[in-house]
DNA sequence: CTGAAAGCGCTTACAG
DNA sequence: CTGAAAGCGCTTACAG
């Protein structure tokens, strides 16, 4: 049994260039010149043109338009976590320099599977885009290079590129890392705990770095911080705050990998009656939403996400379209959120007290 | 200056059908056939094709291909906020159910904006997709119905579809409301405040009529029921806290929008000292992750978002593929999540001692 | 500034 | 089960 749709649909299924062109009393050649180099047709042309394509409702075919121009007007950008709000602010930022330079953005979500990965990548190259941004899930996939030698521009995310021939955008996890320990330090803090995702994650291991640089320039050796490595969830950190507890008393100050493990760190320790930040001060990182909203406030190191994505797209614009690119590897700076897990109750007195750590920002706490 | 790619990139920059026939000893037809109709080539000749595309690793070119055979393997996907949780999960359904159906999804957040939707669906018709998903900005787009008599399926998404001539799945917010309502009623409550978004959203407007059939059905009436209007951010809902302890001071439970806004409105509540729920009961709209991470564990309704994801695009595909397809409306139920703001506190003897509401879903709450 | 012609890389009936 | 041919809707040099 057919849809009862009853009347026939309208007739203007598909009204091409061709159509167009006869009613305008031109070639198609000028319809698609109307269409692609406006400024070289005649203003009265062009206007006659464009009502006919107002009048029959027209509307081009993109992937004709790819077929014959031989170049696609679509990015790909695969993101290794959409869940997590840093990507999904990369994405905002791409999507908004993307379309206003006219191209489609088509996304998709590894998911920090190599496996999604390599599909999405499949993919996009089937699509044949003309770029991609890719926040890669391994140092190095083959699939990218041959991409590469086919003439796709790859431009990387939240991770540095090789030291020449790719472009890149990333934060300086290392300036992450040290800036929060510094904070911790200067607030007072001793023993410190970091506790952080995979093993082979750069990221991490670049604030790991931070902060034990920030620890030695205190004077402090390395036994001053503890490491433990979590899965990266609330029930992660509550184990982790659980673990800490329990084997390191010692330890008054916490940095996390993202803040959602530090609220599940928080929990822990505030069911355990552990005063935060009196007894143990707390920062996470990414200082997402969600920062400001937990049972206290979480100091956290943010990042210019939205910048991020919108720096990537610009970069890959300029590789797609300036035969002149020069690659570029930009770095932005994180910075570091004051709120109360690591300076005490954000009370109004107490604020105007003094800045916690000299050259950081400060931003008010909700 | 030219990138100092060095070598020339590899040769094999376009491999087409055409190579890969002559490499296999067949025709453009063929290999074509393999392509889409492997079942009806004979098992060596098509071996002997896919061998032939390993070998010259050919990458199909999907606007060729679009192009030859009329019809595009990808779909649409429009949401209204991709910043929530929600629609997040929603599209994961909808992504998974896609591309194992061998279809790509283009996402686009239209933010709320009809402007940006407009834009959006421009591209989708340009692509010329075979369907979209569509979580409308406003009630009825003209440019919806000229994409239908186009030939584009489109599927209604968290909105109601009308009586007959199109599929939609949403979840049903009345029940929402009313199963809120009736939980805080049989949980003590006598005297509710909703606070809600947009006059014109739909959403709202059922739950407001959920939560006022619960009053009814419990004997009250209109007057224990006062409604904010707000805007849905956590300082939308601070505000809504202090007018309610302002204005309302006999209100003893809030019904929120959605669960950020209820986190504004614990965050004023606790500031001034009033206890949740002992004096004022809370719950949220959504359960996203960040409910069970405030202060006080939000009760919250959880609507299958991944499940209604995959259920739209299962419409959807359905409605492409199948041309005996029959337009359906698919309706969720949410279900109340019981947390510490309408229970008191999880302490384990508390909820050993009997479930708040008869038929309602009590989670564990982390 | 405009037009005629060829072609982008594939698929689809149609024969065989 | 396989092949020859036409064509999908556009754009791009090339003339004029």
């Amino acid at each position: 049994m057919a849809m009862s749709q009853g009347e026939s649909p309208s007739p203007q299924l598909k009204v091409t260039v061709l159509e167009v062109a006869r009613l305008a009393g031109v070639s198609m050649a000028t319809v698609s010149n109307v269409l692609n180099r406006p400024n070289v047709v005649a203003a009265a042309t062009k206007s006659r043109v464009l009502a006919a394509m107002q009048q029959l409702n027209f509307v081009p075919n993109s992937a004709a338009r790819q077929l014959a121009a031989g170049r696609s007007r679509a990015i790909g950008l695969v993101v290794l976590d959409l869940t997590n709000p840093f990507f999904l602010e990369v994405a905002r930022g791409v999507e908004d320099v993307a379309s206003s330079a006219g191209y489609v953005v088509i996304l998709f979500n590894s998911a920090d599977s190599r496996d999604r990965e390599t599909r999405s990548l499949s993919v996009l190259r089937e699509q044949r885009v003309s770029g991609v941004l890719l926040s890669p899930v391994a140092a190095r996939t083959e699939l990218v290079e041959q991409m590469r030698a086919e003439g796709t521009r790859v431009v990387l995310l939240d991770r540095r590129g090789a030291a020449t021939g790719e472009c890149s955008v990333s934060v300086d996890d290392v300036l992450g890392g040290q800036a929060a320990g510094e904070h911790l330090i200067a607030t007072g803090r001793r023993s410190l705990a970091f506790v952080r995702g995979g093993r082979h994650v750069r990221q991490y291991n670049d604030r790991e770095r931070g902060i034990r640089s920030a620890l030695r320039g205190a004077g402090l050796d390395d036994r001053s911080l503890v490491v433990l490595h979590e899965e990266m969830s609330v029930s992660g950190g509550e184990h982790a705050g659980e673990r800490i507890l329990r084997e390191f008393a010692n330890v008054d100050a916490v940095v996390c990998g993202n803040d959602t493990i530090a609220a599940g760190v928080e929990r822990a320790l505030l069911k355990a009656a552990v005063r935060v930040p009196d007894d143990v001060a707390l920062v996470g990182y990414d200082d997402v939403p969600l920062a400001k909203l937990i049972t206290v406030p979480l100091t956290s190191m943010q990042q210019p996400m939205y910048e991020m994505g919108r720096s990537a797209a610009q970069l890959l614009l300029d590789e797609i379209e300036d035969s002149d690119h020069v690659h570029k590897r930009v770095s932005f700076n994180p910075s570091l959120v004051a709120r109360s897990s690591s300076v005490g109750r954000p009370a109004k007195p107490a604020r105007r007290s003094g800045g916690a750590a000299k050259a950081i920002a400060t931003h008010a706490n909700g």
